[in-house]
DNA sequence: ACCAGGGAAGACGTTACATCA
DNA sequence: CATGATGTAACGTCTTCCCTG
């Protein structure tokens, strides 16, 4: 991906917001559950806060029933993972749960982590995906990165052998995946905007030495419009734009500086900077 | 019409495991 | 073989939306 296709995307230098819509203040406001990730690229990088809210609502209850002392992370503890996969498991009784074979890596796919094995208490066993399994999953993402309806999680799960819930965390990863992808990609455009704008300034202030010293020199210049006074962005060089009888020796025949005056604008497609 | 409660689903942060250099 | 880095499956927490009574 080149540079220009990022420049032309619309993303502003802020923070927290867009030109084009505004970004919520706290990043979990950017939740829409309706509005699938649009992968397509329109960035929109905001550096909101997580609020620190306190935990109001037990949630999910129907989904997992909570085991409130492992809110240090699920997997803290080693021994109570089966409790908490057999109590979690919404899907687990309409679901049968199938172990694949069929491995093109050496691992158990999809097995029931815990349920009717529960591998000795000991901790979730990690489960690599097939290539498989990765591909038709990568496929389904690039049509809908969420799983709209229920049955076609169902759908999916049953096509890989896998359970609900797995297909469920495997859109959920992938879909941070993408926008931690993205966000780097962002913040590369930023930096470089953020290059381009200080160079733009330092070039600004250039010129505003110039036109001081200009000002001291030759009083009688600055008889002339202040308008007609600009700068050539190529060589960088005070003269007046518009005049054919400029008397400064600073402005060469052939400075390709066009008559008429422009000024910088960062957030101009075809402007001198970059962004 | 308005409101409270609860379910569903998604984002986000984290943990633990698998794999590889 | 040990180890650190990396990728990712799975999880807990929190928020928002929507439905229902």
């Amino acid at each position: 991906m080149g540079f220009d296709n990022v420049c032309n995307t619309g993303l502003v230098l802020g923070l927290g917001f867009s030109s084009e819509n505004t970004a919520p203040a706290k990043a979990s406001e950017n939740i829409r559950p309706k509005m699938p990730v649009d992968i397509s690229y329109e960035p929109n990088l905001t550096l909101g806060l997580i609020s620190g809210a306190p935990y109001v609502k037990v949630a999910d209850e129907n989904v997992r029933l909570v085991n409130k002392q492992q809110s240090g992370g699920a997997d803290s503890g080693g021994s109570s993972f089966s409790n908490l996969s057999v109590k979690r498991e919404r899907e687990i009784g309409s679901f049968e749960e199938v172990e694949t074979t069929t491995m093109d890596h050496k691992m158990v796919s999809s097995r029931a982590v815990s349920d009717e094995d529960d591998d000795g208490g000991n901790g979730r066993k990690k489960l690599r995906l097939t290539k498989a399994q990765s591909a038709l999953l990568e496929e389904s993402f690039k049509h809908h990165s969420t799983l709209n309806p229920q049955k076609q999680k169902q759908e999916l799960a049953r096509e890989l052998k896998l359970r609900p819930r797995q297909v469920e965390v495997w859109f959920q990863n992938r879909r941070a995946r993408t926008k931690l992808k993205q966000t780097e990609v962002d913040c590369e455009y930023l930096k470089k905007c953020c290059e381009t704008l200080t160079d733009e300034n330092r070039r600004l202030q250039k010129e505003l030495q110039e036109l001081k010293a200009l000002k001291v020199a030759q009083p009688l210049y600055m008889q002339l419009p202040a308008a007609t006074l600009t700068m050539c962005p190529s060589c960088e060089r005070v003269g007046a734009g518009g005049s054919t009888t400029d008397s400064s020796s600073k402005t060469p025949s052939s400075c390709p500086f066009g008559s008429k005056p422009h000024f910088f604008n960062p957030f101009s497609t075809n402007s001198s900077a970059a962004c």
